[in-house]
DNA sequence: GAGTTTGAAACT
DNA sequence: CAGTTTCAAACTC
């Protein structure tokens, strides 16, 4: 293919030099389209001028969110670039069409539905164009002739890494990150794991980041500019510094985004993310601030390449800012609230002792609950290792423990393409991850358009299909359920179960599954709760004052209740509720259904210095905004005061227990690094309240 | 690990 | 809305 010269063509300088060039102005004679190409690449570059050519690279470092951040960052350029580069792009893109067209392909029941409805339609299209626009972009962004992004080409030289990534499709090499990533993720030292857990604490500094925007292309272009190897790195250093002290950006700035949460575009990443109307301004603030970060990471990686001759460790520095980089612009355009909300919860008061604790090869507190949970009669083990977890019974322990999203749910999904609440994952607002064991899933970031659709058509058909299912009062909720006695927490099953053999007594029943008592909204025959029977017995014992006053703190202390009752009534012929696989579905539906409250919180803990210390203001700021919640805000039931939705997470007592802090950020790094959290589908919930 | 049971979700 | 089918988790062996 007739590319210029793309050592020539690096600046704007270049750029406008080249178009001056006689043998520019032959082929701009020859071919009009050229002109308006060169003019659409003008356009471009105002967004896209000082972006870093690895920045555009879809290479390793930034993984699998980057086709979000094209999603609302590059769509309008990659349309400019590819009306004008069709040729150049469809090679590539041809390969990368094949995998767009697999989600079209499924889409395309979605979008007949959708076209009968006469509604979202459009919407649907834009998303489906993006779908197969974003392959084609980042093609084209690695392969660009102009010259904007020459190091596009320099890192594949450099790497090679980069040259046998260049050579696959970008969805490969996005899936083949997200693998990467786990594999890192496993095998890292955990001392690295704690650096990445600090550093991923500014998780929802993108927001903050778009104020400094400026100076971060600046940095990003020194590092390109800059061809002497020590200044290189000085840029880089200074760079990442520069990350640093964003990283520790002062409390009252967040504050501030809060506080400018809906009329600040900027300052909110959900609205971003949302796929809603977003300003201008808040995209290219948003993405200017999210691809220079990816900058730092990205010329560090240069200069270890470079410089180190692919060191090792350096690769593994690397990938940890990596990681972050990846984890810290997540909340851009693509988190789980889940993940958001462990987030919150993982910057709970303990978690200032991550790194010795990880150090120490301890477990999570929230992995601790695992442990609780699978051996309840052996609290000895909540301070264990893994050493604790070679037995078979163990082996879901282990694997919990090991896997750094221990809490986070796992399907098996063989026909459903985990696109159905049948999925769990699904079911509960998370993409699929690699523990997933499910065939065929769509319910991936790859696939985010398919989903979020799929979702909305499922929300469209019951509004409250990825609502929480339990929910819980202190006063007459239940009773409007025609639930008198007031059981475990109070708290019901909304819909009721339908249980026929199970007496609700196994996992089967999603009220015992949910550790909740049935109620008379219940069908179930029967039935034998030990939280609660439909017709009012009661199978076990609990300390209703107390649970009432859990509900101060609700989401932290329910596990209690459940781990609690566990322990203290070993007799019941019944496991517990999975605690385990609780907390991220119904953190994540409570985010879901708060996702102001939670935001404002997650602003809140993230205003905390990466790896504080103290975090005490993090955690009752969650707890304040979950209990604080304006009745405008619940959506569901609001004219209850003293609703609450339940939480299982993880246990307090195990915090409690343990001679190990609370470590539930590292589930929580984990999670959000793992799953992005469908801020977008927020919104889609329908009101709520009754009309 | 394979097969069975179960009940929710989806479909008609 | 009820009946049926599909589905995947839970469970059992």
């Amino acid at each position: 293919m007739d590319t210029p010269d793309k050592t020539q063509i690096t600046p704007t300088s270049n750029l406008s030099k080249f178009e001056d060039s006689p043998v520019f102005k032959y082929i701009d004679s020859l071919s009009p389209i050229e002109l308006a190409k060169s003019k659409q690449a003008d356009n471009v570059f105002s967004s896209l001028a000082f972006l870093s050519p690895s920045s555009l690279f879809p290479s390793p470092q930034i993984g699998c969110h980057r086709e979000s951040r094209h999603h609302f960052l590059s769509l309008s350029t990659s349309k400019a670039l590819q009306s004008g580069h069709e040729s150049n792009a469809s090679e590539g893109a041809s390969k990368v069409d094949e995998q767009s067209d697999m989600y079209d392909e499924h889409l395309g029941c979605l979008k007949n539905d959708c076209s009968s409805k006469g509604t979202s339609s459009n919407l649907l299209n834009d998303q489906l164009d993006l779908a197969t626009e974003f392959p084609r972009t980042l093609k084209y962004d690695c392969r660009s002739p102009e010259g904007n992004f020459e190091a596009c080409d320099e890192i594949p030289k450099n790497t090679s890494v980069g040259v046998a990534e260049e050579e696959r499709s970008p969805f490969q090499r996005n899936r083949d990150e997200c693998e990467k990533r786990q594999f890192h993720k496993r095998d890292l030292p955990k001392k690295c794991r704690v650096k990445e857990i600090d550093e991923s604490a500014g998780c929802d500094w993108v927001a903050a980041l778009s104020d400094v925007a400026d100076m971060w292309t600046m940095n990003s272009f020194i590092i390109h500019e800059n061809t002497d190897g020590q200044d290189r790195r000085k840029a880089d250093s200074g760079t990442t510094s520069f990350i640093s002290t964003i990283m520790q950006f002062p409390l009252d700035n967040a504050n501030n985004l809060e506080n400018a949460e809906s009329g600040d575009p900027s300052s909110s990443c959900k609205q971003n993310e949302l796929g809603e109307p977003v300003t201008d301004r808040a995209q290219s603030i948003l993405s200017t601030s999210l691809l220079d970060k990816l900058v730092v990471s990205d010329s560090g990686l240069k200069k270890d390449d470079k410089e180190e001759n692919c060191n090792q460790s350096s690769h593994q520095q690397v990938g940890i800012r990596r990681r972050c980089l990846v984890f810290e612009k997540s909340p851009g355009f693509g988190l789980h609230l889940n993940s958001l909300l462990n987030i919150s919860k993982g910057q709970s008061p303990l978690s200032k002792s991550i790194p010795s604790s990880m150090d120490r090869g301890e477990v999570p507190d929230d992995k601790r609950a695992v442990v609780t949970e699978n051996s309840s009669e052996t609290p000895a083990t909540l301070g264990g290792n893994e050493s604790d977890h070679n037995s078979p019974e163990k082996k879901r322990q282990k694997f919990e423990l090991v896997d750094e999203s221990a809490a986070c749910k796992r399907c098996n999904c063989k026909r459903s393409k985990c696109l159905k609440l049948y999925c769990d994952c699904f079911a509960a607002g998370l993409y699929c991850i690699e523990p997933c064991a499910c065939q065929d899933c769509f319910n991936k970031p790859i696939h985010e358009n398919v989903v979020l659709e799929t979702r909305r058509q499922i929300e469209s058909r019951n509004p409250l299909a990825f609502a929480p299912k339990v929910i819980r009062s202190t006063d007459n909720v239940l009773d409007s359920l025609g639930e008198t006695n007031k059981t475990p927490a109070s708290a019901r099953h909304k819909r009721g179960c339908n249980c026929k053999r199970s007496s609700c007594l196994k996992k089967y029943c999603e009220c015992f599954q949910a550790g909740v008592g049935c109620s008379l909204s219940c069908r179930c025959e029967g039935c034998k709760n030990s939280f609660g029977r439909k017709d009012g017995g009661y199978e076990s014992v609990y300390d209703g004052d107390n649970l009432e006053a859990h509900d101060v703190n609700a989401s932290e202390e329910k596990s209690d209740i459940v781990i609690g009752k566990d322990q203290e009534h070993p007799h019941l012929s019944v496991p517990p509720p999975d605690i385990s696989r609780l907390p991220f579905a119904y953190r994540g539906k409570l985010a879901a259904f708060f996702p102001h409250s939670i935001k404002s919180s997650l602003q809140l803990c993230s205003t905390q210095e990466p790896g504080s210390s103290d975090s005490s203001s993090c955690h009752p700021g969650l707890d304040s905004n979950l209990h604080g919640i304006p009745e405008s805000e619940t959506p569901e039931i609001p004219e209850h005061k003293g609703l609450t939705l339940v939480s299982k997470p993880t246990s307090p007592k195990c915090k409690r227990v343990s001679s190990t802090p609370n470590l539930p950020c590292t589930s929580s790094s984990t999670a959000w690094r793992s799953r992005k959290l469908i801020l977008r589908s927020v919104p889609s919930f329908p009101p709520l309240a009754p009309p």
